[in-house]
DNA sequence: AAAAAAATAACGAACGTTCGTTTTTATATT
DNA sequence: AATATAAAAACGAACGTTCGTTATTTTTTT
């Protein structure tokens, strides 16, 4: 049940090829790409340099011709892949929200002790944005892009990880294993120090902290509040 | 001594005119508008329509179409106020800067212990996030539009405001009041929390926690780590 | 040779920007 | 005080360029 990176990165297989094929396969109906090994090389290619080129210059900066030069793929070939730049969009965001959603949803033990369940809950997180920080960071900066009304599900989505560490916490509340009158802004907090892992990739890297290091300092540093008059 | 954010509303004077005013005296010889008047008005309006269409929608996103329609001036107008669409970014990005380093490096208090200077701190920030929230949402989320050199700069002011936390937690450890082996990660976390503040504002308005409150938290959550096993 | 995929070329719309003109405001003259 | 003149500011149509997108042609694969 003791969780490290180097077991979690070892057990998540999912790499950007398995994500394109289980994309294609699902859509190929409407795809005019008929061969599944060009349709998942070339889709992995432009999702890869979509979240490269966006994340370090922004969605709306990248035109269809960056993408083309970076990609190596024409503009014509392009659209065989999307319909529309807003379309190219949304299937990264969508495929983004999925994925991440299904890997947490799964990977959510039921360990024996709430105190162990609160330690596995941010590992995981910490764990895979480190192992998906680009999909993390797009998805994070580039909710603009969004209709209001998907922005909704999206804040929606914010707050359903929150709510998993609510829970933890308020149940520990009850079986009088935690203490605290902030349930609620400690989760957030919690959140907030997740996702500072990564937007901020390029402090923690040069200060040579490891993920498993951040996590540990995380926890302790939730601990510290949650058992203040225990020990 | 005691500072609660009434207090600091009250004696924080500077209005979206003012800034317009500083700039526009600053840099009047290169400026085709004479008059002050009409130049702080006006400056006052692109600036405040500018952040705002940018914190909806993306600077990049912005047309200065866009800007023309919401600001009131024409087309023709708004190039009497900057030369470039990049220029305005320019301006308002170092005006923000400048003013938020101002009010800050100004605000730093020499309080009586260490323990003082450090919620004055936080609170200091969180107050002023408060009421330049459009100024720093939009410094954090436009970034990108910077020259690569710019950005090393924006990091460091970034690394700036950790270092202040920083350097009172380990003078603090030096004199015994405060008890980690983790004062940089720590300082990391209280930026963290505090730029939370900011960026996740809808969250915190729709939950109805005022500054104070949130402050009174993160004040709370920090030093339940920093006096662990001092009480 | 037929089908699939990629590359090329072209299109109109929208962009940032400029500039001749008009409107407004301030100054000078009667 | 009223009028004439000059300066300042605002305007919006038009320019060249770049954008997303589509149509056509070429290359590759089967």
């Amino acid at each position: 049940m003791k969780l490290n990176f180097e077991k979690f990165k070892k057990d998540f297989s999912l790499s950007l090829e398995d994500i394109s094929r289980e994309y294609f396969i699902r859509n190929k109906d409407n795809m005019s790409i008929k061969k599944e090994s060009t349709a998942i090389k070339n889709l992995a290619t432009i999702i890869q340099t979509t979240l490269s080129i966006s994340n370090d210059r922004g969605f709306q900066a990248m035109s269809l011709r960056d993408l083309s030069k970076e990609s190596g793929l024409s503009l014509g070939a392009l659209y065989s892949y999307f319909s529309s730049k807003e379309e190219l969009f949304r299937i990264i965001h969508n495929i983004g929200m999925d994925t991440i959603t299904n890997v947490l949803v799964q990977n959510i033990a039921h360990c024996n002790t709430l105190e162990e369940k609160l330690r596995h809950g941010i590992k995981i997180h910490l764990y895979l944005s480190e192992l998906m920080g680009d999909w993390f960071y797009f998805l994070y900066m580039e909710t603009k892009n969004l209709s209001k009304e998907e922005r909704k599900l999206s804040l929606q989505a914010e707050l359903y990880t929150e709510n998993i560490f609510a829970e933890i916490i308020q149940e520990g509340i009850k079986k009088k294993i935690f203490q605290t009158k902030n349930a609620l802004l400690i989760s957030s907090a919690i959140k907030a120090l997740l996702q500072d892992w990564y937007l901020k990739r390029w402090k923690y890297l040069s200060r040579k902290i490891t993920v498993e290091e951040y996590a540990e300092f995380v926890i302790e540093f939730v601990e510290a509040n949650l058992l203040k008059n225990k020990k």
